[in-house]
Parts: C-alpha cells; structure tokens; sequence
DNA sequence: TGTACATCAGTGAACGCGCGTTCACTGATGTAC
DNA sequence: TGTACATCAGTGAACGCGCGTTCACTGATGTAC
C-alpha cells in the first residue's frame, strides 16, 4: 500500500528512533527537534507522524532506546567477563574522556539528569525505569565482588554520573581529566576497582 | 530622568537577577522565559532590555548570582564553624529531601549540569567558574579534616551532585530516599562525615 | 529654591522566526478477484 | 499469475503558537539655570 513496503517501514521506524535516542542525549529532550531529526535520517518531518503520535511519544521511545541498549551493552559484558572484568570495563568505559565528549553514545541518565524534573510525567517515567535497570545491573555486578568496603550500587551511580556531569562543566581539558581521576582513585580505594 | 528612580532601577536588576536565578534552576537555562520572568517580578517584557543585553547576559547574570550565593553560605558557613561542622550542615542540605524537591533554591551545578554541554560559551563559562569555586572551597574544608581516607574535593561534589541528579531522576519518594541515605552511609565510612 | 527641559525606566503592541503539528496530495505497495 | 483497486508511507506547503527582540510612546526623575 504504501509508498515503501512494510518491512522499510519498520527499519525507518527504528532508524528515527536510534537516531532520537542520540540527537536526545546530545541536545536534551527539548533540544530535539522534529524536522531536523527527520532530516538526519533522510525523510520530511511530515512522515513523523506515521511513526509517532507526537514529540513525547517519540521521546518516551527513544529515552528507553537508550536506556536498553546501554543496559544491554553491561548485561553482555557481565555474562562474558564476569562481574569484576565487567565493572571494570564499563566504569573506565564511563569514567573516559570518549564518554565526556560524546553525551550522544554515551550514558542516558548522565546526559538527561537535568532534564528529569522538568519533563512529561511519561518521559520522567521512563527516566526513573531507566535508571533503575543500570542500578539493578550494577547491584548483581557488586554483590558478587564481595568486598568489606561496600558500595550500594545507587551511590556507585551517582559517583559515576557525577563525575562525568563535573568534568562536562568544566571548561578546561585537564581539569575534566583530573575529575575522572580522582573518581577512579576513590573506587580503587572502595575496593571496586583494581 | 526615569520613570523609577535610579536606586529603584538597582533594586529592580537585582531583583531580575535574583528570579532568573530561581527559574533557571528550575526550568534550565532554555526555560527560562523573559516575558515570564518579568511578569514575576512585577513588570512587563519590555522593560527587560534597559537592563540586560539579551537573554544570555541575563543567564550569565543568573548563573554567577546562583553559584556566588551558594558559595558565599558555605564560606560563611565554614568562617562561623569551622570546617568539619560546616561541611557537615553543607552535606546534610545537599543530601537532603528538600534540596531534591526544590531546585530553585540549591545547588546550581546540580540544577544545570546536563545544560552545561549545549549552551553558549559565556554560559558554560560561568558554570565552569561556579563549578571550581565550590570545589575550592569543599578543598579547603576537606584538607583541615586530615582524615587518613581522603576523597578529592572533586569527587566530593561529584558524587553530592550525581546523588541528587539521581534522585531528582526517581519516580518514587522511598528510593530517592534510599539514594541519599546510601550516600550518607559512605561519606561517613569515607571519614567526611560523622 | 523654583522652573523648564532632557533623559530614560518601564509599557505594550508588533515583528520575525522556529518549531510542533496538520493536511491535501502522490504513487509504490499490498490485496482481492 | 495477472490486473484493477485500495491503502497508506512519505512529501512539502501551511498554520498556530510561543518566544526573543524591537520600537514608539509615556511620564516621573534628574539636571541645568
């Protein structure tokens, strides 16, 4: 019926989405624009709305998007690596200069923390389940290090989150440097790391 | 010469500075609306560009208020009790309840970071300014603990910052609770507080 | 000190622009016979 | 299998709205004499 088949439809479908899930983590949610996302992946903004029924049903999409796909990465990597490898991978991964430069491919909740107060109950929603699946993941991941020097996973997160909020404030590539650091040095010393 | 005196203009700019420093932290930097904020403190839009050259210097404005209050309550803070109280009255309202709940009146960083990526340089400027002042002065704080467990100054307010992101970012009251609390439980372990 | 004048803080209508959304249209795809 | 038809994915012009900014205007304040 349609202009292209059904199958270039559904590919279309989850090339915006992708492509959302990036444009969302770079600008924030109200920094996305329609036409332009539309334009990125080689359509008019009219067809949109064969895909979505509006901005926030697409956002809501494309905030879990990011959120599995980034859930999905760590999943793999603590049933191939195991726990200890696995953490170590996604926290030096997270705690990179790559990961501060590059909010788009990078953690969702780093990149729309600030915007979770302020957005649709729909998308704060899909925020908070977001966050809650890294948690959980990191929580199985930590309880199977066994250290004395427990860390809850929630405050591994902000740890995390944090450091890299900082050192995007910071104006100078040596300090955002510096941040990331320190933070590795404080989650050697709680027995995470090393 | 003027419809209001030239001390009322004052007060006035003040005063525009003062909202705008109120409503960005709310409502970010891109949400911050001109005809809004004049209309809070009691004046038409009009009147704004007698004051401010355009939106971003009224940001830039907002943004130094924000963080030189921040910072002033802590200096002072630490003037009056010295630095292991001080720091601990400074972490209780940071990791408190009320400070997740109302972001017009806390921590800027916490309340822009996301935004600091994609505004304007003069913008982020003023953020990354803010950013180091409050470290410098949890620096000065943290180095008259001289506790054998040290934590940078910047990984301090990371993790303060990343904790509240996080539970601004929770759906439930209970876990944003539990985030704080969690929080609480290692700068005590970590020697910061207690 | 009083008066006449110039200044400019604040007003509110208006403008331009971008953005989300709608809609008439096109034409390839899927379907029915 | 082939043909005629209906469907609907995608197009691009258009609309409405909000927002930052401009501007002519007002009239109280500050200044000059």
């Amino acid at each position: 019926m349609p202009r292209v088949s059904q199958a270039e439809k559904a590919r279309n479908h989850q090339r915006i989405i992708e492509e959302a899930s990036r444009q969302i983590r770079s600008n924030g949610i109200e920094g996305l624009g329609i036409a332009d996302l539309m334009k990125s992946v080689g359509m008019t903004h009219g067809g949109f709305y064969r895909h979505f029924k509006d901005k926030e049903d697409l956002a809501v999409a494309a905030i879990n998007h990011a959120f599995d796909a980034f859930c999905a990465k760590l999943e793999k990597e603590i049933e191939e690596l195991g726990s200890k490898q696995a953490l170590q991978a996604f926290i030096d991964r997270y705690l990179s200069a790559e990961h501060v430069k590059n909010p788009s491919i990078g953690c969702p909740a780093s990149a729309l923390n600030g915007e979770a107060g302020r957005c649709s109950a729909l998308e704060k929603a899909a925020i908070s389940d977001g966050v809650s699946k890294v948690e959980e993941l990191l929580g199985n991941a930590l309880s199977d290090l066994q250290r004395a020097r427990a860390i809850a996973p929630e405050t591994l997160f902000s740890l995390l989150l944090g450091t890299v909020a900082l050192a995007r404030s910071s104006n100078t590539g040596p300090e955002a440097e510096q941040v990331l650091a320190n933070t590795n040095v404080l989650l050697v010393e709680l027995g995470v790391l090393g």
